[in-house]
DNA sequence: ACGGTGACGCTCA
DNA sequence: TTGAGCGCCACCG
């Protein structure tokens, strides 16, 4: 398994999101240097090696909706629920769970 | 080396 | 507010 230089610095990135909050690939891909890479971002994350140790089902995306999940939407659900994080309708209630930079609309 | 693909994002209707 | 379309980037075949 060949893990690019930039699906490191996304994994190392996405570990330090504290439990209980939420990040976009969109932030993920600004911290990058690279603001329209969230795409890419995506990609890294679906692909992440370190399952448990980095926190996938942590990143959401920027309009506030859950995006993608390898195992189901729905998982990735529970588990921000369990973390104390409240999803309403498929989207997080409140931006307040949000870590590292602010989403808009 | 080239083209297609996808856990995204933004604009327009 | 919801849905459809186009643009972006890195990776795989």
């Amino acid at each position: 398994m060949t893990v690019t230089n930039f699906q490191k610095r996304v994994y190392r990135l996405t570990a330090l999101i504290p439990r209980g909050r939420v990040a976009t690939y969109l932030a993920l891909a600004k911290a990058l240097g690279q603001p329209g890479a969230s795409r890419a971002v995506g990609n890294a994350l679906h692909n992440n090696p370190y399952a448990p140790q980095v926190p996938c089902h942590r990143v959401i995306r920027s309009d506030g909706t859950i995006g993608g999940f390898a195992g189901g939407a729905a998982k990735k659900i529970a588990l921000l629920k369990k973390e104390g994080v409240s999803i309403k309708t498929g989207r997080i209630s409140s931006t307040e769970y949000l870590y590292g930079f602010k989403i808009k609309r």
